[in-house]
DNA sequence: CGTTTTTGACCAGCGC
DNA sequence: GCGCTGGTCAAAAACG
């Protein structure tokens, strides 16, 4: 107990203002004790002498907060009783209210805190069965679609096999055939499509058509520093080789998502610019893929079947990538080609230069490796693109439904569009949609590069794998 | 210590 | 058959 705390003591109790350090305390003392004002002034002496030897009877003291010592007790020197806390009996210190709300702020925070991470779990929780109820709906529409999609093409051809040459047919079904089997081993099935239905070998003939698929291959240059795109996937370097006629080497990837994916892919650079990246993707994967790797995952499978579909003979023709492309996408132009002339059928998707100066302005590649990222158009596109790719897709769909659905697809695109990391995703996407359409209207690859729509998008730099490999490419 | 990368060796396809 | 090339394997090294 130090002096002060005794002075103020004396003070509360005898209103003697013998306070040297500040009158303002005294004051809101005395008026603490307003109420007994008068008969204090009566206690008191005329010289303002105390007259503690002859206390009034009238005097209360019981209106005397006795807490006030205790109150004070913890108070340092300078520090004087807010007189509008003193009698309440819990705090008496402005810092020690402060500090008591800080603890109950504290306290309020650490509820809410956890509240929240209550909630991210619960969100995230919500957010996988969501992306797995997905993925198992965009299976089994894909599913459905290639059901009817080859329904359709058998009934088609059947219809129109009478008129054609049977020579020609059977020519060419055995160059499917022989597309179909890329290691070069003679086929000699069936020759009509009636044949195929019934021919109990038929499976060996999927199985050579996916050999094909695995083969296809969709190519994507872009501007890229890293030393990847960004696709979703995990990727496991196996090899590099300096590849003829580039001196940057050439590395080899695969998928390292699940155990046993035949999913590679190819990076190099560009011989001309080394700021161009080559990536090569092959194969289909065969395991649940985060949203991110979606796109990029069923372009791969779509170019294939697209190119394996072009190499079907087919009475409606030699097909035009091009114009089809256009379909899909009418403010695109001249970003994609698909080659099955090369070793592999290859669609390729070149993002390293913008179809419209007006639309897509000079942005530095090393900020904005594709313009894409930054156009508010992509949403569009890509809702669009999704919306044709429905509408080429020959499932009857109701207006409702089809409504509901590009809204869905809408949203899906706006999504999509505001994620950088999805971007290279989304160019393979784009030409997803070209592979099932020309899948679809049953039209046949002639090899011959034409253009395809597509609308730019984006990249960035990260990568799945160590760093150290940029020395390498 | 397990995983990933590096890198030389190996294999298959293709052209001559 | 031989050589070239692309692609893959696998042991060693590097990494975290």
């Amino acid at each position: 107990m130090d002096s002060s705390n005794s002075r103020l003591h004396l003070n509360a109790c005898t209103g003697h203002d013998d306070n040297r350090s500040g009158k303002r305390e005294v004051v809101d003392e005395m008026d603490f004790f307003a109420d007994n004002k008068e008969i204090e002034d009566d206690v008191e002496g005329d010289n303002g002498s105390p007259k503690l030897s002859r206390p009034s009877s009238s005097l209360d003291f019981s209106h005397v907060n006795t807490d006030l010592l205790l109150l004070t007790t913890t108070a340092n020197t300078n520090d004087r009783i807010d007189p509008s806390l003193v009698g309440m009996g819990t705090s008496s210190n402005p810092e020690q209210r402060e500090k008591c709300e800080i603890r109950v702020l504290r306290s309020e925070l650490e509820k809410m805190s956890l509240e929240n991470e209550r909630l991210k779990e619960m969100l995230n929780e919500e957010t996988n069965k969501y992306n797995n109820l997905r993925m198992h709906l965009i299976t089994m529409m894909r599913q459905n679609q290639e059901q009817q999609q080859q329904t359709i093409h058998r009934n088609h051809r059947n219809s129109d096999q009478i008129e054609i040459n049977r020579n020609y047919h059977a020519d060419t079904t055995d160059d499917h055939h022989h597309r179909a089997s890329p290691e070069g081993r003679e086929n000699h099935g069936p020759t009509t499509d009636k044949e195929m239905l019934d021919d109990p070998n038929r499976n060996v003939d999927q199985a050579a058509a996916e050999a094909t698929i695995k083969k296809a291959r969709v190519s994507v240059r872009a501007r890229c520093e890293g030393n990847m795109i960004t696709d979703g996937c995990q990727w496991r370097k196996y090899g590099q080789k300096i590849a003829k006629g580039n001196p940057c080497p050439r590395a080899y990837y695969r998928c390292t998502m699940a155990a046993g994916c035949p999913v590679r892919k190819q990076v190099q650079r560009c011989a001309d610019d080394k700021h161009i990246l080559i990536t090569t993707y092959e194969g289909t994967h065969n395991h649940p893929l985060p949203p991110a790797a979606m796109a990029m995952a069923s372009t791969t499978s779509s170019a294939a079947r697209m190119l394996l579909s072009g190499s079907m003979p087919s009475a409606d023709g030699l097909m035009n990538p091009n114009l089809l492309a256009q379909t899909i996408l009418p403010c695109s132009s001249h970003m994609a080609t698909i080659s099955a002339s090369a070793p592999f059928p290859t669609v390729t998707l070149d993002l390293t230069q913008s179809p419209n100066p007006l639309q897509f302005p000079n942005i530095p590649s090393n900020q904005y490796p594709f313009p894409f990222t930054t156009n508010a158009l992509l949403p569009q596109i890509l809702s669009q693109a999704f919306h044709n790719q429905t509408r080429f897709s020959g499932l009857q769909m109701s207006q409702e439904t089809d409504q509901g659905r590009q809204s869905q697809l809408n949203d899906t695109a706006n999504a999509l569009a505001a994620d950088p990391n999805f971007t290279a995703a989304l160019v393979a996407a784009i030409s997803s949609l070209v592979a099932n359409n020309s899948n679809n209207n049953n039209n046949n690859n002639n090899n011959n590069n034409n253009n395809m729509a597509n609308d730019n998008a984006s990249n960035n730099n990260g990568s799945s794998v160590n760093p150290s490999n940029n020395n390498n490419l």
